[in-house]
DNA sequence: ACAAAAGTGTTAGACCTACACCCATGG
DNA sequence: CCATGGGTGTAGGTCTAACACTTTTGT
């Protein structure tokens, strides 16, 4: 019942990244077969005497040398006994947020190169990160309804045309700017700074950081973050 | 990197049903050490061959002898090295619906004994299998706001009172029956049938089915089911 | 003064919520 | 005919969705 089985356990994770008015993901490039020269999701197996949150974090640290700001579970692949032609594997994959502008990408023991790429247009990928990844996008799009999540994805400071571009990037649909702002604002969770971001021509933009502490302090007390827009 | 891991793969699965007007839970009474006599939920090691859902379907059929309606991933326990104490263990936990009706629980291999347990008064668990159960019961009463998982417990043929009975017993709140009736009927996804439930006192209450086929075909061409109660 | 992007309010319709009486059956 | 539980409509308030002009800055 504990020696008869062989099954290894492996973390992956899908870290999104936001930059250049696109949502990003981070690609590792194989340095070993069996897909050796594909792109893949940073990941590896887990230790023995190693959490599984620590591995992915680890992971991160060996493979792009990143550290993220948002991280949760996100799903695990096991139902394919060959997802791994090498042996059964299963994989505890996580969905990560970072701001993208904070790193510069390196890559180390496990890895050759570790690099951002835009969704949309994103290389055949090794195993069945493919389909991860397609999971991981959907998780995004539903929870950034219903979760303030996006704000890991920019700076600390950040301004309302920035916070709206992020959503329209990440729905892909066009949002009402009045409308959004509105809404934003009802949950009072943003604290306006003085300073305003001046950058390319027209009007500068107000800068606001968002009250981590009182939103924590209100989910606590059975508040509800919502945004819908059919 | 391969042979220096030992880390165990189980699954386990809390498995919900509605007996007697209230939310249960299946138990198993564990027949080995190291929790010998403890109540724990189902589950067990997956087979190295064996797809993770088979793995929990089998545990299911050996440990209580039952046929989910529903079934889908909880969550993957493993930040706990010590969670189960003869080795490093991680559980991937399951969400179950059954009816229970329609059930004799018979016990089987594994277990001495299989049993259902009201929700609210449950025996002390094994390992973390209450976290486990916790997180499902979170689960089940988001869920049951936006997806209308709630028939898997019930008959095929049900009535509006069991199922504002069944959504009182989840959400231990009252409902407006009249509002409640109002927005389950404006999805048109129930069947009416010309049968009524004689039982008990009063008037009788008319049956209906939930139509699976058009819910499906909803779903694929973007609709959302949406209850809110505040 | 012009171009570019930020900021701002109102209104109609949809949805949610609260609420009380009549109806069908069995004893 | 009484007790029990099932079935029904309406009105007020809140939230959503649609929509266009003014403000600030750089050139």
């Amino acid at each position: 019942m504990f020696d008869d089985q062989h099954i290894k356990v492996a973390v992956d994770a899908v870290v999104f990244g936001y930059k250049d008015l696109k949502l990003h993901t981070l690609l590792i490039k194989q340095k070993y077969s069996p897909f050796q020269g594909w792109w893949s999701l940073p990941g590896g197996f887990v230790k023995d005497d190693e959490s599984l949150l620590a591995g992915v974090a680890r992971e991160l640290r060996e493979e792009a040398g990143i550290t993220v700001n948002y991280l949760e579970q996100l799903y695990t692949f096991g139902d394919d006994v060959k997802r791994d032609p090498r042996a059964r594997v299963i994989s505890i994959s996580y969905f990560a947020l970072v701001n993208a502008d904070q790193f510069t990408l390196k890559a180390d023991t496990d890895a050759i190169e570790a690099q951002w790429f835009e969704i949309n247009d994103l290389p055949e990928l090794a195993y069945d990160h493919a389909r991860i990844t397609e999971m991981a996008l959907t998780r995004l799009r539903a929870k950034i309804h219903y979760q303030p999540i996006g704000f890991n994805l920019l700076n600390k400071e950040f301004t309302f045309p920035e916070l709206e571009q992020l959503y329209t990037a990440i729905l892909q649909k066009p949002i009402d700017r009045r409308n959004f702002r509105k809404k934003i604002l009802s949950f009072d969770l943003l604290v306006e700074t003085n300073k305003f971001q001046k950058e390319g021509s027209g009007r500068p933009a107000k800068l606001y950081r968002f009250h981590t502490q009182k939103y924590q302090a209100l989910m606590a007390s059975g508040f509800y973050f919502e945004i819908k827009f059919a």
